[in-house]
DNA sequence: ACTTTTTACTACTGTTTTAATAGTTATCCA
DNA sequence: TGGATAACTATTAAAACAGTAGTAAAAAGT
């Protein structure tokens, strides 16, 4: 990991970290879909490339972003799980919602709504939700 | 403007505005540091090349985020503004910023603080006078 | 047991985007 | 009026992305 930083602004270090084209879909994909194994991300409606999908993952993994490992039961699958500091994502993936909403739309008529997500209900409450939703997920997951 | 939208995913469409490695270092120039021209912009820590600038300037002015104008009293400069829609990207960043404090300064031991900025204030009082503080300036160039 | 399918990739090629620097035009200032 | 300043454009090289094909290992079907 030579210098990735381009400064020491937060708001540049975070870009270095996840401001790429697919990044942040990964994170939504799980997060908000529940999706944890290759094969889930790569049929997003985005059509991510395998190549890119794959060194993606090998990216947020290295930054501790998400983990990477196999359930005893299945040796095939890979099983993707986001990390605290990935769920802790949520807040900011939910004001990029809000202002989509807002301001977006105009833009993209196919844009649908999140409101099924519990989205444009009370903030804090939405976002706590979301982050015990995908606690939840990921005790199920590792039994 | 051929279809730019990868998806009618509200956080894709974003990303697809603004998620490229430099809009929003340009808008936090404008907002948090009150810059309004090009010179301004280039001459920013991380050095974004002018071919650059220039192209991303154009988009951000092209989908409303910014206005660009010309003072009576200075046509050699263009003076670049945030538009509502644009000013309403603080709490975005924000939440981009408070999860840089906690998440990447680890990585990044260059990383600085926002703390002079208001941040780990209260999240809503700091971001409603940060929005008025730059509505101020407004004003105050447009005399 | 053996064949097929599934999963998770890697490899390859072409295209697009970004980076770095040099150069151009118009305005301002002394 | 001549030099400095501002806002770019042009150019070339490097990097990232996109699309498709192919491979290896595990699982599932027969």
């Amino acid at each position: 990991m030579k210098n990735i930083f381009r400064s020491g602004c937060p708001i540049a270090s975070t870009l270095d970290l996840i401001g790429d084209k697919w990044s942040l879909l990964i994170i939504r994909d799980m997060i908000l879909g529940g999706k944890k194994t290759f094969k889930e991300f790569s049929t997003s409606p985005e059509k991510i490339a395998p190549g890119i999908l794959s060194s993606r993952l090998k990216w947020l993994e290295c930054i501790a972003l998400i983990t990477k490992r196999k359930l005893p039961e299945n040796q095939k699958e890979n099983i993707y799980l986001l990390t605290e500091k990935g769920i802790e994502l949520v807040p900011l993936i939910t004001e990029i919602v809000l202002w989509s909403d807002k301001n977006v739309r105009a833009l993209n008529s196919e844009m649908y709504s999140m409101s099924d997500k519990g989205f444009h209900a009370d903030k804090s409450a939405v976002i706590e939700h979301i982050q015990s939703n995908y606690r939840e997920l990921v005790r199920k997951t590792l039994g």
